[in-house]
DNA sequence: GTGAAAGCGCTAACAA
DNA sequence: TTGTTAGCGCTTTCAC
């Protein structure tokens, strides 16, 4: 046996026995709301004190079944595997909890029935606010967060009835894509279109990186070849298969390529690996996406790292405001100086 | 204005009366308990259907007010920055969700303070179970669980008054070991001890492991360095900094390394680069972790991946069970099978 | 300065 | 078969 059984919990009616007070004295105590109800100090910091010794913890559920706003704060979020959703999680927990608001998160797998029930569950929680981070139906959650009397935002991914905020997916891709053409200038000599790849090409992010893809090439007079632009989802395995099928058609492939994700990039690079296409000469690589090791360990892959840290401010200034508007935040993604 | 306002949420009393009954009816109904209140299908049915139409959600506060077991399961993980933790997080929600359980999980930035924290906030939510993992002090989690009658249980590092599920440490440190140096016995020609780098000597997992890497040294013959193993700590610049202090030292530095987590390599090759140390041949590195961009493109550096998956079905076994007994549990990590 | 009491939405024992 | 009722622990108004 290593755990006691649940000696039933402390409340504040036990509280303010041990007190000899009420037990609304107790709330007030330790809500902190004990100057405008003029409670005596030595009484506050007898039942500070008595709390302590007792160990007391407040009953959430109780509380919030009594308060009107929960202060809960969900999230919901594709994956867990790779930076760019990592450092969002991180960061979105340390400012929730800067302002006192207690963050859940959970993660969907990339399923939207996954994503709806997530967010049910949370409106169960009574969440104030949901976040979808990536989702692939950011209205149907809104929906559903007006309906349970929940605002919603959206992150990465934007939707049409609450705000969102999401990277600068035209102008990164744009100067992603003009760099990466101009390495691919310096060598191999020459200006050729690059094969894209990644991304699903329903989403508002891969269309607008495309866009921006399709914009540096004309301003470097390349023509684009509409055949290689791969928008085959985000799984590793789908990027295997793309260029297996691509390589099988038509024999060579590009030298130089866009890559939509580290999540695909993962995909390119084990596929390159286990070809023989690329024996020779590694291809150039530019990801919209930041991962250390890849930036560490390949000087043939530039990286673009989208401002996790920009877009949750703006996420945050949106809820601290109580998000009256609808705004579309575009937050420029970060180019490393150093290269080009 | 994107948002309604909260057009006050509906109850089980709203549904009852459009029902035509009431609230307990429509609480068994919806809990899915009308068989043994021998509810008329008819009406369960009619009640389902007006649920369904006014978008009810239930009120998780109040039902667990009123319930004794919360069916939440809360984990403390430190960082999301690495894949190892991302995906036992991601791990643990989907085997928790097929459980009907709610996982909340937070991260604690490997801040003492904020872990006892955290779990207190769990606390406050009324979780069942509290999960700490790479926790540094789990025995001050256990007991302030058991005080408040949740039970908790340690992962990936163990303590001492809650079942611990970790990795076999003694036994991939060794068998790490082993490999990296007769990896580095093929590309010098000679065995020469390793150095050790990352993690704390105070933690439990870094001691096993180090007895690990001493064993294998001493079953090859080869004799420890005891002035190169560096302990300093798993922050990426903690390893660039030890590295470097080293590196004056000694002006060389060992051609072999065992490297404690990917958190720590990351520093290590962020020195390796910066340096110009091993500038014509690349040291030799085997990594206490695994990540699928160093495995892809770094052919010096042998990676043992721990087995999340194993470790969770272990941790959700003793929660199945009800968590009676005390074990500790060892599970071995995952060798790649084509090296060596 | 402080306490009594109502009620948040739900569950479950008890009546009918 | 179904409804009534008594709380779960807390916050907050109101009365003293």
């Amino acid at each position: 046996m290593n755990q006691q059984r649940p000696t039933k919990k402390t409340t504040i009616y036990d509280l303010a026995e041990l007190a000899g007070t009420s037990a609304s004295a107790v709330s007030a105590v330790l809500n902190g709301n004990w100057k405008k109800r003029r409670i005596s100090s030595q009484l506050a910091e007898k039942i500070t004190r008595i709390a302590e010794e007792q160990g007391y913890a407040i009953n959430m559920q109780a509380s919030l079944l009594r308060r009107d706003k929960s202060k809960i704060i969900g999230m919901i979020v594709p994956k867990y595997d790779n930076r760019y959703f990592g450092s969002i999680v991180e960061t979105f927990e340390i400012m929730a909890r800067e302002r006192g608001l207690f963050p859940i998160i959970t993660c969907t797998l990339r399923d939207p029935e996954l994503e709806v029930e997530a967010a049910r569950t949370m409106l169960s929680y009574q969440v104030d606010w949901l976040i979808s981070t990536g989702a692939t139906n950011p209205d149907r959650i809104t929906d559903i967060c007006v309906a349970a009397g929940a605002k919603s935002l959206n992150l990465d991914l934007p939707g049409s009835r609450a705000p969102s905020i999401i990277s600068d997916n035209f102008g990164g891709a744009r100067e992603l894509t003009r760099r990466t053409l101009l390495n691919c200038g310096d060598r191999f000599g020459d200006l050729s279109p690059l094969l894209f790849i990644g991304g699903r090409a329903s989403d508002h992010n891969t269309s607008e990186r495309l866009r921006g893809f399709k914009a540096a090439h004309e301003e470097l007079g390349v023509i684009v070849d509409e055949s290689h632009i791969l928008a085959c989802g985000y799984a590793p395995e789908k990027a295997v298969n793309a260029l297996q099928a691509l390589a099988d058609r038509e024999g060579a492939l590009p030298r130089g390529m866009f890559v939509n994700s580290t999540i695909s990039l993962e995909g390119v690079m084990r596929w390159i690996k286990g070809s023989h296409h690329f024996s020779d000469d590694a291809p150039v690589i530019g990801c919209f996406d930041w991962d250390p090791f890849v930036a560490l360990l390949a000087d043939n892959i530039e990286m673009v790292r989208q401002d996790v840290s920009g877009m949750l401010q703006s996420v945050f200034r949106i809820i601290d405001d109580g998000g009256t508007a609808l705004p579309l935040i575009e937050v420029p993604p970060i180019f490393d100086s150093h290269a080009q």
